[in-house]
RNA sequence: GCACGGAUGGCAGAGUAGCUAUGCAAGGGAUUGCAGAUCCCUGGACCCGGGUGCAAAUCCCGGUCCGUGCUCCA
């Protein structure tokens, strides 16, 4: 089955046939880092680090490039509330982004250009764009001119120029800038006094908020590249002023392949943002979620619908994950070794078509979530059960290493599952004999009908951490 | 207002024409002093109104509701 992504442009499902046979370019728009990264970025960046993750497995050699944006008005307005070099601020957040990034089990790109030292493509950029009658220069700044170029508006958006000019309303009177039309965009902005600024052929100043984008991704990934990525707020303007820009500077279209966008995460039914001020950064969020109960809990939903991001689906979302990290690690320290992709076990390689078929299209993550469940439950019957065949469940642990691991990211590295799984086995000989002497004691109970004090003994080994179960084999015990 | 998405059982969320989605939760049974675990079984949905079809959750038209974008945003 070929794999499918869904284009924004097109609005519809296309095969993905790259440039260059066996190789993907790939750029998706990071963050501004002018503020620690919240869970709506966490989505992005494990929406695409999926993708790419997929697209490796599938046997391409992925490029995949990932931007700061770390000049901008809300880095410097940040800087010049606290007095420091927007630099300082911009670096923090970044170092923020990847720890955090790194919890979350996030492969790194293999670059993460900047603005700040992409200055020079910029501004030749917009000096092509200028010599190209496609921008203008004003007093305050470098502009695109929409109207050299209408053809192009509304390609991710499906809005005309007319629509826009209506719907934008009371707000385009307050065009106040040396703009000839309200939707022309800022190339290049002149600096004002203390702000951080770069020499140009129109004089002091820093780039708009567009252009870096078109610049970075010409840089590295070429005039022509397979896949375009962001979250669905980028759609207007910013994915079509690169559009705009990208095309009218390389004179030919498109540049962009494949448009992919993730949704956005919403909180009690409407989007978190930052200008909301209804967000959870990432770090706060892992102060009390596991980093990879997260991450599953993100990939819950396909990565284009929205995330409904409350307690209900984080509590869904670490049940399964505990599920899956307590058969995995307990079949770990059973199993015997198995080869990837081949495997014995009928259900495990049906699994395996229904979960590829599903990533194939469109990168369903949900389908594959659900096999995931699927096997899990499979496995933790195993485990039950008095069959615990070493090779029939290093199958499963092979299986789930390859896709719950390796290709969705929510499987600890087995290091720490063992240890997982150990811990519990060294705090289940620690208490051993205290639990089998309540045990006795309860037994007694048990047998002289003495429900009140057998429980009350239950009680207590509860406390402990100790579940106690009788089954017709006797009573047995586990710790939590 | 305009644009783009979405609306499926208690919850999450698949499914684009006919065949059990799945998981969790719920109910019933087995087991059990009770509880738990396990096993077996079950119920339950396709926003509304039209249309096309032998057949529609699935296609078409109209409507309603929700989200996002039109302004800085992943």
């Amino acid at each position: 089955m070929t794999l499918r992504v869904y284009d924004t442009r097109s609005r519809s499902k296309r095969v993905l046939t790259p440039l260059e046979e066996g190789k993907i370019g790939i750029y998706a728009c990071g963050i501004t880092p002018y503020s620690p990264s919240h869970i709506g970025h966490a989505r992005q960046a494990i929406a695409f680090d999926i993708i790419v993750r997929w697209l490796r497995k599938t046997g391409y050699e992925v490029n995949y490039i990932s931007n700061f944006t770390d000049i901008d008005d809300k880095i410097i307005a940040v800087s010049q509330e606290e007095g420091v070099d927007f630099l300082e601020v911009a670096n923090r957040n970044i170092e923020d982004y990847f720890t955090v990034m790194d919890k979350l089990n996030v492969i790194r790109a293999n670059s993460y250009p900047r603005v700040t030292e992409t200055i020079p493509e910029i501004i030749e950029m917009i000096g092509d764009l200028i010599r190209k009658n496609h921008a203008y220069v004003s007093a305050d700044g470098v502009y695109f001119e929409i109207d050299t170029a209408p053809e192009k508006y509304g390609q991710l958006t499906g809005q005309t120029l007319e629509m826009v000019r209506k719907g934008a309303g009371g707000r385009v009177a307050e065009t106040g800038s040396g703009k000839r039309d309200h939707r022309d965009f800022a190339l290049w902005k002149s600096a004002k006094e203390g702000e951080p600024s770069w020499d140009s052929p129109w004089g002091h100043g820093r780039p708009g908020w567009h252009i870096e984008c078109s610049a970075m991704s010409l840089k590295h990934l070429g005039e022509r590249f397979d896949i375009h990525g962001g979250g669905t707020d980028l759609l207007f303007p910013h994915h079509e002023a690169e559009i705009f820009q990208s095309e009218c500077c390389l004179g030919h279209d498109p540049v962009v392949q494949y448009w992919l966008h993730n949704g956005m995460i919403n909180v009690d039914g409407e989007k978190m943002s930052k200008s909301e001020g209804n967000f959870w950064t990432v770090s706060e969020a892992l102060q009390n979620v596991d980093p990879l109960v997260l991450r599953y809990a993100l990939i819950n939903a396909p990565y284009r619908q929205p995330v409904d991001f409350n307690t209900v689906m984080i509590e869904d979302s670490s049940s399964h994950y505990g599920r899956l990290l307590s058969s995995y690690s307990e079949a770990l320290h059973v199993s015997k070794e198995s080869h990837i992709g081949q495997y014995e076990i009928e259900s495990l390689n049906i699994s395996s078509e229904r979960l590829i078929n599903g990533m194939n299209d469109d990168f369903n993550t949900r389908k594959a979530l659900v096999e995931i469940q699927v096997v899990v439950k499979e496995l933790a019957s195993l485990l039950q059960s008095n069959d615990r065949d070493p090779i029939r469940i290093g199958e499963y642990v092979t299986w789930l290493e390859e896709f719950a691991g390796g290709v969705l990211g929510i499987l600890p590295p087995r290091k720490s599952a063992s240890e997982f799984y150990e811990n519990k086995l060294s705090r289940r000989s620690e208490i051993e004999s205290e639990v089998e002497r309540l045990l006795e004691m309860r037994d007694v109970a048990r047998e002289s009908k003495d429900w009140s004090k057998s429980d009350k003994i239950r009680d207590e080994l509860h406390e402990m951490g100790v579940v106690v179960e009788d089954g017709p084999e006797g009573t047995r015990w586990h710790v939590l």
